[in-house]
DNA sequence: ACAGGACATCGACATGCGTCGATGAAGAGG
DNA sequence: CCTCTTCATCGACGCATGTCGATGTCCTGT
Protein backbone atom coordinates (compact mmCIF):
# COMPACT_ATOMS: atom_id res chain seq x y z
CA UNK A 1 0.00 0.00 0.00
CA UNK A 2 1.98 3.04 1.38
CA UNK A 3 1.45 6.03 -0.72
CA UNK A 4 2.03 4.47 -4.11
CA UNK A 5 5.45 2.48 -5.21
CA UNK A 6 8.59 2.21 -2.84
CA UNK A 7 11.33 2.15 -6.04
CA UNK A 8 14.04 2.11 -3.55
CA UNK A 9 15.08 -1.06 -2.00
CA UNK A 10 16.93 -0.08 0.52
CA UNK A 11 14.68 2.51 2.82
CA UNK A 12 16.13 1.50 6.25
CA UNK A 13 19.62 2.37 6.73
CA UNK A 14 20.69 -1.25 8.11
CA UNK A 15 19.71 -0.18 11.82
CA UNK A 16 18.77 3.18 13.53
CA UNK A 17 23.07 3.50 13.56
CA UNK A 18 24.10 4.07 16.73
CA UNK A 19 21.53 3.82 20.20
CA UNK A 20 22.96 1.90 22.85
CA UNK A 21 19.37 1.01 23.86
CA UNK A 22 21.29 0.52 27.19
CA UNK A 23 22.71 3.95 27.24
CA UNK A 24 19.39 6.42 27.01
CA UNK A 25 15.74 5.34 26.44
CA UNK A 26 14.61 4.72 22.84
CA UNK A 27 12.50 7.41 21.14
CA UNK A 28 9.57 5.70 19.45
CA UNK A 29 10.60 6.72 15.74
CA UNK A 30 14.25 4.74 17.01
CA UNK A 31 12.56 1.72 18.26
CA UNK A 32 10.26 1.43 15.37
CA UNK A 33 13.31 1.24 13.30
CA UNK A 34 15.35 -0.43 15.17
CA UNK A 35 12.20 -3.17 15.76
CA UNK A 36 11.94 -2.79 11.68
CA UNK A 37 15.12 -4.56 11.09
CA UNK A 38 14.92 -6.97 14.24
CA UNK A 39 12.03 -7.97 12.65
CA UNK A 40 14.08 -9.12 9.51
CA UNK A 41 16.27 -11.14 11.38
CA UNK A 42 13.68 -12.73 14.12
CA UNK A 43 12.38 -15.35 11.83
CA UNK A 44 14.38 -19.17 11.02
CA UNK A 45 14.11 -19.48 7.52
CA UNK A 46 15.49 -16.14 7.53
CA UNK A 47 18.23 -16.71 10.05
CA UNK A 48 19.38 -19.83 7.91
CA UNK A 49 19.35 -18.10 4.68
CA UNK A 50 22.22 -15.40 6.44
CA UNK A 51 23.97 -18.31 8.07
CA UNK A 52 23.84 -20.60 4.40
CA UNK A 53 24.96 -17.65 2.61
CA UNK A 54 27.75 -16.73 4.79
CA UNK A 55 29.23 -19.69 4.87
CA UNK A 56 28.78 -20.64 1.26
CA UNK A 57 31.49 -20.28 -1.45
CA UNK A 58 32.59 -16.75 -1.75
CA UNK A 59 29.92 -15.84 0.60
CA UNK A 60 26.96 -15.47 -2.32
CA UNK A 61 24.67 -17.93 -3.66
CA UNK A 62 21.63 -17.69 -5.64
CA UNK A 63 18.13 -19.11 -4.89
CA UNK A 64 18.30 -22.22 -6.23
CA UNK A 65 21.57 -23.05 -4.01
CA UNK A 66 19.20 -22.22 -1.07
CA UNK A 67 15.62 -23.79 -1.73
CA UNK A 68 16.79 -26.91 -1.33
CA UNK A 69 18.95 -26.80 2.41
CA UNK A 70 16.22 -24.68 3.44
CA UNK A 71 13.13 -27.50 2.75
CA UNK A 72 10.78 -24.46 1.65
CA UNK A 73 9.27 -23.48 -2.08
CA UNK A 74 11.11 -20.88 -4.31
CA UNK A 75 8.67 -17.99 -3.80
CA UNK A 76 8.79 -18.23 0.06
CA UNK A 77 12.97 -17.95 -0.31
CA UNK A 78 12.62 -14.98 -3.08
CA UNK A 79 10.20 -13.48 -0.39
CA UNK A 80 12.78 -14.12 2.75
CA UNK A 81 15.65 -12.71 0.41
CA UNK A 82 13.51 -9.63 -0.56
CA UNK A 83 12.82 -9.17 3.37
CA UNK A 84 16.89 -9.61 4.11
CA UNK A 85 17.65 -7.46 0.93
CA UNK A 86 15.06 -4.48 1.97
CA UNK A 87 16.53 -4.58 5.67
CA UNK A 88 20.12 -3.74 4.67
CA UNK A 89 21.39 -6.99 5.14
CA UNK A 90 21.97 -8.14 1.30
CA UNK A 91 22.62 -7.06 -2.20
CA UNK A 92 21.15 -8.48 -4.72
CA UNK A 93 23.66 -9.45 -8.03
CA UNK A 94 21.59 -10.59 -11.19
CA UNK A 95 24.60 -12.71 -13.25
CA UNK A 96 22.75 -13.98 -16.41
CA UNK A 97 20.09 -15.88 -15.72
CA UNK A 98 21.12 -16.66 -11.72
CA UNK A 99 20.32 -14.11 -9.01
CA UNK A 100 23.13 -14.04 -6.35
CA UNK A 101 22.82 -11.95 -2.61
CA UNK A 102 25.71 -11.54 -0.66
CA UNK A 103 25.40 -10.04 3.32
CA UNK A 104 26.54 -7.26 3.81
CA UNK A 105 29.82 -6.89 5.83
CA UNK A 106 29.13 -4.68 8.69
CA UNK A 107 25.21 -4.67 9.10
CA UNK A 108 24.58 -7.54 11.13
CA UNK A 109 27.90 -6.27 13.21
CA UNK A 110 26.23 -2.81 13.54
CA UNK A 111 22.69 -4.51 14.65
CA UNK A 112 24.63 -6.58 16.82
CA UNK A 113 26.26 -3.17 18.33
CA UNK A 114 23.02 -1.83 19.48
CA UNK A 115 21.85 -4.34 21.27
CA UNK A 116 24.90 -5.03 23.46
CA UNK A 117 25.91 -2.20 25.89
CA UNK A 118 29.09 -2.17 24.03
CA UNK A 119 32.19 0.41 24.23
CA UNK A 120 32.53 -0.37 20.11
CA UNK A 121 36.44 0.81 21.03
CA UNK A 122 37.15 1.85 17.06
CA UNK A 123 34.99 2.04 13.81
CA UNK A 124 36.72 -1.52 12.34
CA UNK A 125 37.35 -0.22 9.19
CA UNK B 1 1.40 -26.08 18.68
CA UNK B 2 4.74 -28.06 20.06
CA UNK B 3 3.95 -31.11 22.28
CA UNK B 4 1.35 -30.14 24.76
CA UNK B 5 2.13 -27.27 27.09
CA UNK B 6 5.22 -25.08 28.30
CA UNK B 7 4.82 -25.00 32.18
CA UNK B 8 8.57 -24.08 32.68
CA UNK B 9 8.42 -19.95 32.31
CA UNK B 10 11.79 -20.26 30.74
CA UNK B 11 12.22 -22.31 27.97
CA UNK B 12 15.08 -20.67 25.68
CA UNK B 13 17.97 -19.94 28.12
CA UNK B 14 18.25 -16.64 26.27
CA UNK B 15 20.03 -17.42 23.55
CA UNK B 16 21.23 -20.44 21.80
CA UNK B 17 24.44 -19.74 23.93
CA UNK B 18 27.13 -19.61 21.01
CA UNK B 19 26.38 -20.19 17.23
CA UNK B 20 28.54 -17.69 15.16
CA UNK B 21 25.44 -17.62 12.70
CA UNK B 22 27.98 -16.39 9.83
CA UNK B 23 30.67 -19.14 11.01
CA UNK B 24 28.37 -22.37 10.09
CA UNK B 25 25.45 -23.12 8.51
CA UNK B 26 22.54 -23.16 11.64
CA UNK B 27 20.46 -26.13 12.21
CA UNK B 28 16.49 -25.85 12.04
CA UNK B 29 16.50 -26.05 15.77
CA UNK B 30 19.33 -23.74 16.89
CA UNK B 31 17.58 -21.17 14.08
CA UNK B 32 14.19 -21.57 15.82
CA UNK B 33 15.42 -20.91 19.15
CA UNK B 34 17.49 -18.06 18.06
CA UNK B 35 14.69 -16.62 16.62
CA UNK B 36 12.20 -17.17 19.44
CA UNK B 37 14.79 -14.76 21.26
CA UNK B 38 15.05 -12.59 18.33
CA UNK B 39 11.18 -12.06 18.32
CA UNK B 40 10.98 -11.07 21.65
CA UNK B 41 13.21 -8.19 21.02
CA UNK B 42 11.76 -7.44 17.64
CA UNK B 43 8.88 -5.10 18.66
CA UNK B 44 9.21 -1.44 19.15
CA UNK B 45 7.28 -1.48 22.38
CA UNK B 46 9.81 -4.01 24.30
CA UNK B 47 12.87 -2.31 22.99
CA UNK B 48 11.67 0.76 24.38
CA UNK B 49 10.80 -0.85 28.05
CA UNK B 50 14.44 -2.60 27.65
CA UNK B 51 15.61 1.01 26.99
CA UNK B 52 13.64 2.24 29.82
CA UNK B 53 14.56 -0.15 32.65
CA UNK B 54 18.25 0.17 31.74
CA UNK B 55 18.47 3.64 32.40
CA UNK B 56 16.19 3.50 35.13
CA UNK B 57 18.06 4.15 38.78
CA UNK B 58 18.98 0.78 40.10
CA UNK B 59 18.37 -0.66 36.23
CA UNK B 60 14.85 -2.08 37.80
CA UNK B 61 11.75 -0.47 37.53
CA UNK B 62 7.45 -1.57 38.16
CA UNK B 63 4.86 -1.96 35.56
CA UNK B 64 3.46 1.66 37.05
CA UNK B 65 6.51 3.71 35.97
CA UNK B 66 6.66 1.95 32.50
CA UNK B 67 2.93 2.72 31.33
CA UNK B 68 3.40 6.55 30.99
CA UNK B 69 6.53 6.56 28.77
CA UNK B 70 5.24 3.73 26.48
CA UNK B 71 1.63 5.60 26.19
CA UNK B 72 0.45 1.49 26.40
CA UNK B 73 -2.20 0.49 28.63
CA UNK B 74 -1.18 -1.51 31.69
CA UNK B 75 -2.49 -5.10 30.45
CA UNK B 76 -0.30 -4.53 27.21
CA UNK B 77 3.37 -3.70 29.56
CA UNK B 78 2.61 -6.36 31.52
CA UNK B 79 2.08 -8.35 28.77
CA UNK B 80 5.04 -7.62 26.90
CA UNK B 81 7.09 -7.99 30.68
CA UNK B 82 6.14 -11.35 31.01
CA UNK B 83 7.37 -11.99 26.69
CA UNK B 84 11.06 -10.46 27.66
CA UNK B 85 10.92 -12.27 31.23
CA UNK B 86 9.73 -15.53 29.49
CA UNK B 87 13.10 -14.90 26.91
CA UNK B 88 15.31 -14.78 29.39
CA UNK B 89 15.88 -10.71 29.24
CA UNK B 90 14.23 -9.80 32.56
CA UNK B 91 13.83 -10.66 35.65
CA UNK B 92 10.94 -10.18 37.99
CA UNK B 93 10.86 -9.62 41.60
CA UNK B 94 7.80 -8.82 43.45
CA UNK B 95 8.44 -6.10 46.49
CA UNK B 96 5.51 -5.66 48.23
CA UNK B 97 2.58 -4.78 45.60
CA UNK B 98 5.28 -3.66 43.09
CA UNK B 99 6.47 -5.86 40.67
CA UNK B 100 9.73 -4.72 39.93
CA UNK B 101 11.52 -5.78 36.59
CA UNK B 102 15.13 -5.85 36.46
CA UNK B 103 17.06 -6.79 32.67
CA UNK B 104 19.62 -9.44 32.94
CA UNK B 105 22.88 -7.87 32.62
CA UNK B 106 24.61 -10.69 29.99
CA UNK B 107 21.32 -11.58 28.32
CA UNK B 108 21.58 -8.70 25.98
CA UNK B 109 24.96 -9.62 24.85
CA UNK B 110 24.89 -12.85 24.10
CA UNK B 111 22.00 -12.52 21.79
CA UNK B 112 24.49 -9.51 20.02
CA UNK B 113 27.44 -12.01 20.18
CA UNK B 114 25.18 -14.47 18.00
CA UNK B 115 24.89 -12.04 15.57
CA UNK B 116 27.92 -10.31 14.85
CA UNK B 117 30.59 -12.58 13.44
CA UNK B 118 32.53 -11.69 16.45
CA UNK B 119 35.77 -13.38 18.05
CA UNK B 120 34.53 -13.47 21.29
CA UNK B 121 38.13 -13.25 22.85
CA UNK B 122 37.62 -13.68 26.26
CA UNK B 123 35.12 -13.75 28.96
CA UNK B 124 33.52 -10.58 29.20
CA UNK B 125 33.22 -11.68 33.12
C1' DA C 1 -13.09 -5.74 58.28
C1' DC C 2 -13.16 -2.77 54.59
C1' DA C 3 -11.52 0.12 50.84
C1' DG C 4 -8.06 1.12 47.51
C1' DG C 5 -3.95 0.51 44.61
C1' DA C 6 -0.76 -2.54 41.73
C1' DC C 7 -0.40 -6.20 38.88
C1' DA C 8 -1.67 -10.59 36.20
C1' DT C 9 -4.91 -13.06 33.56
C1' DC C 10 -8.87 -13.65 30.30
C1' DG C 11 -11.46 -13.06 26.15
C1' DA C 12 -11.95 -10.59 21.98
C1' DC C 13 -10.70 -8.00 18.05
C1' DA C 14 -7.82 -6.38 14.19
C1' DT C 15 -3.68 -6.66 11.91
C1' DG C 16 0.53 -8.70 10.31
C1' DC C 17 3.16 -12.41 8.56
C1' DG C 18 4.82 -16.94 6.70
C1' DT C 19 3.64 -20.19 3.36
C1' DC C 20 2.08 -22.01 -0.92
C1' DG C 21 0.51 -22.70 -6.02
C1' DA C 22 0.02 -20.31 -10.25
C1' DT C 23 1.55 -17.00 -13.32
C1' DG C 24 4.65 -13.64 -15.58
C1' DA C 25 9.29 -11.64 -17.06
C1' DA C 26 14.10 -12.24 -18.50
C1' DG C 27 17.85 -14.61 -20.32
C1' DA C 28 20.43 -19.01 -22.35
C1' DG C 29 20.63 -22.43 -25.74
C1' DG C 30 19.37 -25.40 -29.64
C1' DC D 1 11.85 -19.16 -33.48
C1' DC D 2 10.96 -22.03 -29.82
C1' DT D 3 11.93 -24.16 -25.37
C1' DC D 4 13.82 -24.52 -20.95
C1' DT D 5 15.63 -22.71 -16.69
C1' DT D 6 15.80 -19.13 -13.09
C1' DC D 7 13.68 -15.87 -10.49
C1' DA D 8 10.01 -12.30 -9.06
C1' DT D 9 5.29 -11.15 -8.40
C1' DC D 10 0.30 -12.09 -7.36
C1' DG D 11 -3.55 -13.77 -4.82
C1' DA D 12 -5.03 -16.52 -1.13
C1' DC D 13 -5.07 -19.09 3.11
C1' DG D 14 -4.18 -19.80 8.03
C1' DC D 15 -1.70 -18.85 12.11
C1' DA D 16 0.61 -15.73 15.23
C1' DT D 17 0.59 -11.42 17.62
C1' DG D 18 -0.23 -6.60 19.54
C1' DT D 19 -3.74 -4.15 21.67
C1' DC D 20 -7.55 -3.24 24.63
C1' DG D 21 -11.44 -3.47 28.40
C1' DA D 22 -13.07 -6.21 32.09
C1' DT D 23 -12.11 -9.05 35.80
C1' DG D 24 -9.58 -11.51 39.45
C1' DT D 25 -5.73 -11.72 42.99
C1' DC D 26 -2.57 -9.95 46.33
C1' DC D 27 -0.94 -6.55 49.38
C1' DT D 28 -1.32 -2.08 52.08
C1' DG D 29 -3.46 1.18 55.03
C1' DT D 30 -7.23 2.95 57.75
Amino acid sequence: MATSRTLEPTPAPATACCAPLTGAPLSAEAAAALARTLKAVADPARLRLLSLIATHEGASACVCDLTGPLGLSQPTVSHHLKVLTEAGLLTREKRGTWAYFTLVPRALDALAAVLSSRTPGNAPA
